[in-house]
DNA sequence: TTGTGTTTTATTGCCTCC
DNA sequence: GGAGGCAATAAAACACAA
């Protein structure tokens, strides 16, 4: 356990002992007060008391606050160094008249004072940056709201323009009418792979002939997609655009297409619904919990 | 003057370091 | 094991409104 040292210094007895003024505020201003005036009858009769007693005898009196010049002094030398090694004490307190133990205590005092404007010190910082982060959320979020709006109206535009695409395919399609007789169809394959296959082999090299310009063999499966006449420029021309802007698309996105045709935006389209707003959204405004436990 | 809230000084108990 | 630091707390001093 720690206890107070027993020697008190006459200076620091005089600023404990001093009777109390209405007037005079602390009693280092007391102290100086009574040195230059001269101390009262009653003060000094304490004073001659106390010389007579031992003054070894450690001190039990009543808290007192330190002296002006004696907190400047001491806030002086905390800001050099808050820490006290034993020789800054002992020294710091000869010259202000203070126990050592008082020295000690006071910086402790202070260093705790400190800590505490630090902590709220921080605290306003933490609370600044996190209103600005927040701030800046909100303003991304209105922003991810518009362009979500956005992609929809994009969406729905490009759903409109590829059936629209589809019904003219359908329209031109051999196939899709009254010629659709099986000696007839065999013939057209046969020419389309004549076709086709070539231009897929010399594209690229390969020999591959169920593939035609990346559109692999499960992707025509449907007769919307079979193989139009050799000849029918319009339809083979539109196929093979259809077919571009498939493979392009594909590429593009990275979005495999089996069913071109049919392909519903709502499923396949890289921005779709889900991810598009996963890929914006957060679930919650970003908190700082454990800095804040109350909220 | 008094009640109350705040600040300052001091104590206690625990912990770490040498 | 002693010295010193720290957190928690007590208690005195102080400020101030009613």
């Amino acid at each position: 356990m720690k206890r107070f040292g027993s020697s008190d210094s006459l200076g620091a007895l005089i600023s404990i002992c001093a009777p109390k003024d209405a007037t005079i505020v602390n009693a280092e201003e007391k102290y100086a007060v009574t040195n230059q005036e001269g101390y009262s009858k009653e003060f000094q009769a304490m004073l001659d008391s106390l010389d007579q007693e031992d003054c070894s005898e450690e001190f039990t009196g009543k808290k007192r606050r330190l002296g002006m010049d004696q907190v400047k002094a001491l806030e002086k030398h905390f800001e050099v160094e808050n820490k006290l090694e034993p020789e800054r004490k002992a020294k710091l307190a000869d010259e202000l008249g203070l126990q050592p133990r008082q020295v000690a205590i006071w910086f402790q005092n202070r260093r705790a004072r400190w800590k505490t404007k630090q902590m709220e010190k921080d605290y306003s910082l933490l609370k600044a940056n996190y209103d600005s982060l927040k701030l800046s959320y909100e303003a991304l979020q209105q922003q991810n709201e518009a362009l979500r709006k956005q992609v929809k109206q994009l969406k729905a535009k490009m759903c409109r323009e590829i059936e629209g695409s589809n019904q003219s395919i359908k329209e031109e399609s051999p196939f899709s009418g009254h010629e659709s007789n099986a000696d007839h169809t065999r013939e057209n394959k046969a020419e389309f792979h004549e076709t086709y296959g070539n231009y897929a082999k010399s594209k690229d090299g390969s020999s591959d002939s169920d593939s035609i310009n990346g559109v692999t063999k499960e992707d025509h499966g449907k007769p919307e997609f079979s193989l139009g006449p050799k000849g029918s420029s319009s339809s083979s021309n539109s196929m093979k655009n259809w077919i571009q802007i498939s493979d392009n698309f594909s590429r593009a996105f990275s979005v495999k297409i089996c069913q071109p045709q049919f392909m519903r935006m709502e499923d396949q389209t890289p921005f779709s619904s889900d991810e598009s707003c996963n890929f914006f959204s957060v679930d919650q405004a970003p908190t700082l919990h454990w800095y804040f436990p109350e909220q």
